[in-house]
DNA sequence: GTCTATAGCGCGATAGAC
DNA sequence: GTCTATCGCGCTATAGAC
């Protein structure tokens, strides 16, 4: 059995569904119909089709939140804090390409957990602003503009749900080894 | 007078309201309450909601095609390339902020436009990685995945209009060189 | 747990008065 | 060029049979 309750397959569904088309093109009679059933009988499982929205971005806004805490409390120093952090990128990513395309595309249709949400990403955001600005102060990173090296970073993070599943056959180690160093020592030679 | 027509009115007001909650959960009724009017009214000026978006959406595309033109047949090196690709993205973004959001997450909701801006994508990116993998070939690059490095500055620049509204005094040339360090050099000491 | 039927509403778009 | 009125349809969600 693929799916454990009918539920976690209405939602995985709905995942994929939602990367390709977003929240608000998606009708439950589209999700319905992936899945072999009617609409209605989605109601037997769900309250929502919000609902499904906030379980797929909460649960994964939360793994972020709660692996930065982890990362940012640990011994290392600020360049390998932000390896770990790319490692928790490729990690969550991989294994939820299609819901990472909800937490970066609907989370504004959020409802009841709109403000839950944002606040889990300003903490996240602020944890990564620290680590880059002890990061130069301690010398380990370049002087320069702390704001274009975050925005920089996460941009790329933020994008990795649109780049992995198309690389199916990745080795996620390898690969997390070479976006650390693009990310970290640049390009030039 | 701010705008030159009506119908240019309309799609800048569109294009503000799509980049907040997309195309799809946008209704003509929206549009048209942000301008003081009545839906009915829209279609005297424009055929349907969806000409509103491949207008935003088509106009960009073609604007990035044929600047990468001109880049890529200049007689610069290839870092100076990247430099300019650079400064593209981030003069068009500056200048349409809004339309950017369409261009990035509304495109799969084109219908007779679809193909073809899946064209100028295409081309787009093939231009891009060609610069890179030259840049490799002729020792300007460190040696690496050209993969990783087109998708980690393609996703940086792409991500620009999530980030750019939110400086409203900056120095758009020393954004682009402060940018430009951080994508080629990295942040590493 | 899925079905048919449908309530209640909002959608994009059109007709025609002014 | 904008309005009111409305068409025809699709939406989320519910009721109740099986």
């Amino acid at each position: 059995m693929k799916y454990k309750t009918r539920k976690e397959e209405i939602i995985q569904t709905s995942t994929i569904l939602f990367k390709q088309r977003g929240f608000s093109a998606v009708t439950m009679r589209d999700i319905a119909k992936a899945m072999g059933i009617k609409a209605a009988s989605l109601y037997n499982h769900i309250n929502s089709k919000q609902e499904i929205l906030s379980d797929i971005i909460i649960s994964l806004a939360e793994q972020f939140t709660q692996q930065m805490k982890v990362i940012k409390n640990s011994n290392e120093n600020n360049i390998d804090k932000l390896k770990q952090i790319v490692a928790l990128h490729v990690d969550i990513t991989s294994n939820n390409p299609y819901g990472m395309a909800s937490l970066n595309n609907d989370w504004m249709h959020l409802e009841n957990e709109l403000e839950y949400y944002l606040k889990l990403r300003k903490d996240y955001e602020n944890d990564f602003r620290i680590i880059i600005e002890k990061g130069i102060e301690d010398s380990e990173l370049v002087k320069g503009n702390s704001e274009v090296m975050i925005f920089s970073m996460l941009s790329t993070l933020r994008s990795l749900y649109i780049w992995l599943p198309k690389k199916e056959d990745l080795d996620i180690q390898k690969f997390t080894n070479e976006l650390s160093l693009v990310l970290i020592n640049g390009i030039n030679k």
